[in-house]
RNA sequence: CGCGGGGUGGAGCAGUGGUAGCUCGUCGGGCUCAUAACCCGAAGGUCGCAGGUUCAAAUCCUGCCCCCGCAA
């Protein structure tokens, strides 16, 4: 039987664990990151895929750093076949690259070599791609450099948010890490090298990445918003304060828009804050968060702390 | 002790010592071809919890619980 040694952290490995588990992989440990403190109160809080594991009763590791760890030397003395990752959250060593017999493959929510990087999902939604997918691939030293083994495409829907293609994906990753696993075992599967003239990059989502810029066009701050969502959330000023933009809908307003200024208040609706942007496509606010209130639907907002948001105030 | 905001009828908020108010929702009635619109009326709150100060506390003091923004 395979020898296999699981690696993933979040939400998104949990299936593709689950997977191997299930179709009777040897999953002879799993390598996740440390419990970490969660939240303001700083709860120790052990990864999703932890819990899986230990719901599995499959053995843990939990390196702070993999890199010259004695983690690392005790997952080479295993003698894995093969090694499986899934959003892991850190680099893998040569020395454990080069250790299992079949080499190590990733799991990767994109259709490289477009999207290399930690954040691949937020950043498709937020250029408003209209597909992306999922990707097997051998692991290199070089950051999701390595050669493709098979992919699947997704299509994004104009309404999709990132928390729901992050469910897609991670099921259509699963699905095909589990048709595709055979090949690699048995040695017949593709190895297509990556056009590196098509590489892209999506770094983690840095602040400034979070802030709405009203110049931009609707369409644009659209799909920043959809893309944010439901985490870490886009965000914009108002009157000196932070407002969390949960979700928002966009709206042609071409008359309606004449003359006013990007990120003025253009009309309170019973249920909507529209708001202008850079161009004649007005995006129309239906739940949002100021700093230190809980998530509020803009209806809710509007009979309360939004009542002297009016016509004309402009977000910053 | 990382910084900060907040817990008031079903929801969102106002109210800093002396009959607890607003918007929405709910219920009843009216108007209307009709309505998420409009008009009239009603129900609904031990003001997070526990102590303290006071003739009197949502409002001042002390302790605790919970929620949230930032930072990590």
């Amino acid at each position: 039987m395979t020898k296999i040694v699981f690696m993933g952290t979040p939400d998104f490995s949990v299936p593709v664990l689950t997977m191997l588990h299930n179709d009777g992989y040897d999953v002879i440990a799993v390598v996740t990151q440390p419990d970490r403190p969660v939240g303001r109160k700083r709860v120790l809080t052990p990864p999703p895929v932890k819990q899986e594991a230990l719901r599995l009763g499959l053995p843990v590791l939990q390196p702070e750093k993999l890199r010259k760890s004695a983690e690392l030397d005790s997952i080479i003395r295993m003698q894995p076949d093969l090694i499986v990752t899934a959003a892991y959250g850190q680099i893998l060593p040569k020395e454990l690259l080069d250790a299992p017999r079949l080499g190590c493959v990733n799991v990767h929510a994109s259709l490289l070599p477009k999207y290399r990087g930690g954040a691949p999902i937020h950043q498709a939604v937020m250029d408003g791609e209209i597909e992306t997918g999922v990707t097997i691939m051998y692991m290199v030293e070089k950051l999701d450099a390595g050669d493709i083994i098979s992919q699947v495409t997704v299509p994004i829907d104009e309404k999709d948010h990132t928390g729901l293609l992050f469910e897609k994906l991670s099921v259509a990753g699963t699905k095909l890490l589990k048709d595709t696993l055979p090949s690699i075992i048995n040695g017949t599967n593709d190895r297509i090298p990556q056009d590196e003239q098509r590489v892209t990059f999506a770094s983690n989502i840095s602040r400034e990445q979070e802030r709405i810029d009203w110049n931009r066009s609707g369409v644009e701050i659209y799909n920043q918003i959809r893309g944010l969502y439901p985490w870490p959330g886009a965000y914009s000023v108002f009157q000196g304060d932070n407002v969390k933009i949960w979700s928002a809908e966009k709206m042609d307003m071409q008359t309606d828009v004449e003359g006013k200024a990007p990120g003025e208040i253009v009309k309170r609706l019973k249920d909507k804050l529209i708001i202008k942007t850079g161009d004649d496509v007005a995006i129309a606010i239906t739940e949002l968060q100021p700093a230190g209130k809980k998530r509020l639907t803009a209806e809710e907002f509007m009979n309360g702390v939004g009542a002297k948001w009016v016509e004309g105030n402009t977000f910053e």
